[in-house]
DNA sequence: CGGTCAAGTGGAACCGCTCCCAAGGGCGGT
DNA sequence: ACCGCCCTTGGGAGCGGTTCCACTTGACCG
C-alpha cells in the first residue's frame, strides 16, 4: 500500500502533512511558508514553495477556521421583501463594489435572503454557528430587530443606509436628503409652481430623507409644502400608480411630481398618460435611483444617481476595520448623489 | 496572562463537551441527539435537547465539516462579464429560487463572480480548499473553461442553460427554441410578411437557440429566412441599436423583428423610432425575458417569458442529487416559455 | 436459567491546521 | 574558548466535531 501518486485530480487533497513530508521540513514550518511568516530562512522557504506548487497544496479552510476561528467569509444580507431590489442597478452595483473590494482579500461572500421570521431564526444559527467574520445589511427597515440581534452576537457589521438619523451602528448611506432637494431644485428652476412627491415606506429612513429633501428645497424656495402634496406609496410601480391617482384627485392642478424611486415614477408617469397629462409639459417628473427603467420610460426619466458601487466598496471596507478591530469605533460615510437630467422634467 | 478575552458575553459559544457534561452523557450521545440520529433512547433524547436549549448551543460548521468534508455550502458562480444579468429580472428570481430551495435544507449560498482569470484561479483554490459542496453555474459560453475544470476536481456542478446541444454536464434550460418559434408565429399570425431578428452573441447556445427558433418558424412557414433578415449584436442596447441600423440599411422594408433580449428590443426601438418607423403599425417588436424594460417601453413590448424562480429551484434539486449521489446520472431538464402579448406588436 | 442479541451508550481516534514551546545552531562579544 | 542571544525549526497540544468500536444492559428464546 504504497502512497503513491493520488495524481487523479479531484480525488484526494494533499495535507500540509504531506507538504512537509515532501519537502523534509516539519508542518509548522510549511504553514509558516503558506501563511507568509517572516520568519522562515529564504533557502526553506523556496523548498517549500516548491513542494506546495509540485502537489498543488492548498490549505484546507474548515481545518484552519477550526483552530483560528475567523471563517474568511462575510454575508451579505437581504431582506427578502426587498427582493425588487434585485431587479435594479443598485443592488447589481453593490455587489458589484462589494465584490471588487473583496477580490483583494480572503473573503468569501455568502448571500443570505430573508424571507420570514423561520429564515431570521436560521440566520443566527448560522451567525453563532461562527460561519461568518462580518454582516453587510442591506435595505434595514426601522424596527427591523436584525441589526441588534448581530451587535448582541458582537459580529461586525455594516449597513446600507442607515435606520434612523441617529444610528448607532457602522453605515454608508447615499445622500438621500441632498438628492431629493436637489431634484426638487431642479424642478423649481424649471418654474414649476405646484410640486407634488410621491414617497417610499416611511419606516424606512431612505424613504424619510427623501421627503426631507423635497420639504427642504421646498422651504429654501420660501414656499410651505402641503400635506395635500405628499402621496404614500410602498417602493412599487403599482404604489405609484395608486399614489399618483390620489395626488390627481386632491391636485389637479400640480404640475411636477418628484417620486422617491424610479419604479414609483413609473407608475405615476402611466396614470399621468392615461390621465391625458402630458409629461413634461404639463407636469414634470423625477424619480430617483437613475435605475434601468429611468432610461426606458417615454420620455426617459430625470432621476438622481447614487454612488453604489462605491457604496460597495465602502461598506467592504469598514467592514474588514471592523473585523480587524473589534469594538473599534463605528465609521458612518455618506456619499454624494448625483442629479442625472433626462426629458421628464 | 491569564486568558481572560473569551467571557465577553456573545463570545463564548458553548461546545458539545459542554453540553454533554451539563446533560450528564457522553459526547457520542449529544452527537447523535445533535443529528437526529434514531439510536438514541427516547429519555436521553429528552434529556440532551434540554441542556441543548439551556445552552443555546448551536453545532461549529468548520469542525463539522472538518470531520465529515462536507461544507454545506454551494457556490453561484456568475461571470462578471454577464453582471448586466443582476439588472434584470432573471437573474433576481434564479437567485430567489435558489434561495427558496435552499431553505428547506442547511446548505448556504455563495455568491462569486468572477470578473479575470485572477479570480478564475481564486476560484479553483477556493473549490480545492473544498469550501463547496457543489456548484451552480450562470452564463456560461461556449468555450468557457470552468464546467471542464469543475468536472476536473469532481464537485457537482448544474449549469443554467448549456453551452452546446449536446451538453455533457447536468443542466437547466429555458425552452428557447421554443419560445422564439412561439415569438415569430405570432409576428406571422399578426401577418408580417418580412420578419427580421437581432441575435444575442453566438457563442452562447441561448442566443444560437434563439435564432434557431426564428428559423424554424420561419421555416415552417414555407419562407426561408434570408441572412440579411439577421442581425448580430451582444445582450446590449448599444448592440440592438447598432443593429437595427444596419438591418433598416439592408431591408428597408422589414415589418417586424423579433429581438433575442429586450434590452435588445429597446435598443432597436429607440432607432426605429429615430428612423420614424412607428410601432407596431410599421414594425412589430418582439423582446425576450419579459423583463423589467420589456413593461416600461413605449409601446410595452410583446416579450417571451421563461420560468426562472423555477429554473433555480430545479437546480438547486439537481444540485442535490448529484451532491448525494456524486458519479450519478446526469440531469438534463428544459423548461417551457411563455409568449406574453403587449402592444408592440 | 444460561445464552444470544439488539439497543443504547461512552470514549478514543482522528479530520487538517495553527500556535506555542523548547531545542538546535550560528555568531558576536569578552 | 565560552556564554548568551537570536534566528529557525520541529512537533505536541489542541480546535470541536463525527464515527467506530467495545462494553453494558435488558429482553427474548430454547
Amino acid at each position: 500500500m504504497s502512497s503513491t501518486a493520488q495524481r487523479r485530480p479531484g480525488a484526494h487533497r494533499p495535507t500540509l502533512e504531506e507538504v512537509a513530508v515532501l519537502a523534509g521540513v516539519g508542518r509548522g514550518t510549511v504553514s509558516r511558508v503558506v501563511n507568509g511568516s517572516p520568519r522562515v530562512s529564504d533557502r526553506t522557504r523556496a523548498v517549500v514553495e516548491q513542494a506546495v506548487a509540485e502537489l498543488g497544496y492548498v490549505p484546507n479552510r474548515a481545518a484552519r477556521t477550526l483552530v483560528t476561528s475567523r471563517a474568511d467569509a462575510i454575508a451579505l444580507v437581504v431582506p427578502e421583501t426587498e427582493t425588487r431590489l434585485f431587479s435594479e442597478p443598485y443592488f447589481a452595483d453593490i455587489i458589484s463594489g462589494v465584490c471588487a473590494e473583496l477580490a483583494d482579500s480572503e473573503l468569501q461572500l455568502l448571500l443570505v435572503l430573508v424571507r420570514d421570521q423561520r429564515e431570521r431564526d436560521r440566520l443566527s444559527a448560522y451567525l453563532r454557528a461562527q460561519r461568518v467574520d462580518g454582516v453587510l445589511l442591506v435595505a434595514v427597515h426601522r424596527d427591523d430587530p436584525l441589526p441588534g440581534t448581530l451587535e448582541e452576537l458582537r459580529i461586525p457589521v455594516v449597513l446600507a443606509g442607515r435606520r434612523a438619523d441617529h444610528e448607532p451602528l457602522s453605515y454608508v448611506a447615499a445622500d438621500n436628503l441632498g438628492g431629493a432637494r436637489a431634484a426638487v431644485r431642479h424642478l423649481l428652476a424649471g418654474g414649476r409652481e405646484r410640486i407634488a412627491t410621491i414617497t417610499g415606506p416611511l419606516d424606512m429612513e431612505v424613504a424619510e430623507a427623501r421627503l426631507a429633501g423635497y420639504r427642504a428645497a421646498l422651504a429654501e424656495a420660501g414656499r410651505a409644502g402641503s400635506d395635500d402634496l405628499v402621496g404614500l406609496a410602498d417602493f412599487t410601480e403599482q404604489g405609484g400608480r395608486a399614489a399618483m391617482r390620489e395626488l390627481l384627485d386632491r391636485v389637479p392642478d400640480l404640475d411636477a411630481v418628484f417620486c422617491a424611486s424610479d419604479v414609483l415614477a413609473a407608475g405615476a408617469l402611466q396614470v399621468l398618460r392615461a390621465a391625458g397629462r402630458r409629461v413634461p409639459e404639463d407636469v414634470a417628473l423625477v424619480g430617483f435611483d437613475d435605475s434601468i427603467v429611468a432610461r426606458h420610460t417615454d420620455p426617459p426619466l430625470t432621476s438622481v444617481r447614487q454612488p453604489t458601487a462605491e457604496l460597495g466598496r465602502t461598506m467592504v471596507r469598514l467592514l474588514l476595520d471592523e473585523i480587524a478591530e473589534p469594538g473599534g469605533p463605528r465609521h458612518q460615510l455618506v456619499l454624494g448623489t448625483e442629479l442625472v437630467v433626462r426629458d421628464s422634467g
